[in-house]
DNA sequence: AATGAATGAGATTTCATTCAT
DNA sequence: TATGAATGAAATCTCATTCAT
């Protein structure tokens, strides 16, 4: 096999922990999954407790994120205010889809294990919000607050994770189109921006 | 005291699923938090198993809910659109929050019991996003195609539906203030709505 | 049954720990020897751990210590010295005895969990140690020093413990026969105490 | 390095038994003190089984005694009794703090491993019991039934042998002073030897 | 209606031992 | 000789559920 027992482990385990949640899946399950014996415990040679894998798995994950993260910076100059806003969407959705197994387990642990899944949600949601609102700020023609940066992107950006955190995490499907959705929510953003701010 | 035993246990159990997760919270807890001694099974009075407590818990929230839905339909009819896509930001808001604990015990166990929960999901979240649908096309002064209304009201009410999803289900806080982002939501959708369609 | 099942708990724990060891001993051998069914963990409303188990016995083999010690008192005043010694020395191996699984669980802990141990010992071992030498301070014609009384302590209670120490502990019996034993044991102490101290 | 990994295996597998007991030392540690990798078996290149270090340790403390002993003849004939006594106890301490391992590892595994330990026990202690009293018939003066000797022999052993269970098996101390303690005691016995027969 | 006690099933974890390399 | 990996067995502990009172 060309992937180690380690990885196998911590590929198997976010899937489980996504699907069934931490709690739901035993350390019988991840080992079946990884081609061990269930319940001999080889999973120990690996890691340290059933927490050990939930942070493994968590670590490789953002560490994913991190190097999709760098590509962000292509992205944004292109001149036009609705393509760059097009690509913002693509990627976001692009990033949260990648980033559903991680949702999931966020979704369903980040109450009760906030030790160790907080620098989680910092990554994958706080600073994307962050740094949508910078870019706002730069980007529109009319000068806008820091605190009317937030809000817009408090709203613009919570488009599109609801929609995938309806369909991940809460199993709803609203609608199939991505593309129907981005070209709206482009076009009901740069409708926002070009106009001026109505009191 | 005046509530009943039976009561108080599906208001606790809802509150420690909502806490910590269907699996999460254990009988003894219930049976603690209701008033009963813990691991005594006195709980098993009032109901056959575990799963009847989560049964029950969630049938009481969506009787609830449909109590609010009704009024509903008296929040309408202002004239003014601008004052009405506030009013249904608030009561939607309004009913998120009300719900919070159902939301959460969504996220952390909506995979696993789809007998259950399909119902609830359907309720709270899909039933929102075909009556705001239906509202948009009867209300917006250009006419729309159901499939637009519907891409609309998912981009729209996916803005109020993350507010929440992020601070209740993933414990993260993006904005404090409710009144800014209703306003700039309402900005938002005032703009898209009264310009022409923007191939 | 008369007896209560936490109580049995803790006589059946307290002679398997003297058997086996508190390693070697398993909760299932306790559940079995109380009358519970083995493996189903009903020590575990009486008890919060098998630590707890260990700390409870303990606690109610010192607390009849203390209640045999309270006799102690009304042994002394005879007014014969070999008399008096030979009631000391009874008195000790009795109590000795009494505490054989005390001190077999003490032999083979004591060195890994110094603080549930640690009073036990004190109550067993040292106390008797100060409480001889006093009384030899009181007790002998020709005054003798503290440190002296100490080490003559040392030497005639030692006598009396490694008898239970090498029979209960190492298993290893050197003399079968008690009385002729304290016989001897007096004859030797009443030699030292009633001559002259020999630089 | 000069020692031969056998070698350390069994003195740093002796060494962990003292301090933890046979049952609580790991094979892993026992391989992680002696250099090996931990948890990767190479122990078993050396033994057959964990018994079977057990075993080796045991044999070699016995072999070391052994040689021990053959010392113990050089000792005797000083025709003084005081200083015959003197020398005795000063040997016999020695020698068991030279075994205080073994003696802590048959306090925590006696009664559980006859068949490997009692030979080490019959050795380490019964015989030295033999050995004094039959010294005792040859020395004394007025003629003494081989009864009575091993009587007094268990008797003022004891004291010493005490001196090393309450410090190492059971780890209280006592007394600090070895030499006090050693010249107490051959006072005491002395005392005995010389003076007649009380009754 | 509630409690004390018990149980069956199962979860996490440990560990002596084996085996291919 | 030593190591990385794996396994069978067992140990501690948890918990939903039942039952007699």
């Amino acid at each position: 096999m060309s992937t180690s027992t380690r990885d196998r482990i911590i590929t198997e385990a976010m899937r489980l922990f996504g699907e069934h949640g931490y709690r739901g899946t035993t350390i019988m399950q991840i080992e079946a999954a990884a081609g061990l014996t269930p319940g001999a415990g080889g999973l120990y040679r690996h890691f340290n407790s059933k927490d050990a894998v939930l942070a493994a798995g968590i670590e490789r994950q953002l560490a994913r994120l991190a190097a999709l993260r760098d590509i962000r910076r292509l992205l944004t100059p292109l001149g036009d205010l609705r393509a760059e806003l097009t690509l913002i969407a693509r990627y976001s959705l692009t990033e949260l889809d990648s980033e559903s197994e991680l949702l999931r387990l966020l979704a369903s642990e980040a109450r009760n294990r906030p030790q160790l899944l907080t620098v989680a949600v910092e990554q994958l949601v706080s600073s994307t919000f962050r740094d949508f609102a910078g870019w706002l700020t730069e980007r529109t023609e009319r000068p806008i607050s820091e605190e009317e940066a937030h809000t817009i992107a408090a709203v613009a950006l919570g488009s599109l994770f609801s929609s995938r955190l309806l369909r991940d995490v809460l199993g709803v499907s609203i609608e199939a189109d991505d593309e129907r959705l981005i070209s709206t929510w482009v076009g009901m953003l740069s409708a926002t921006l070009s106009q001026p701010r109505a009191e």
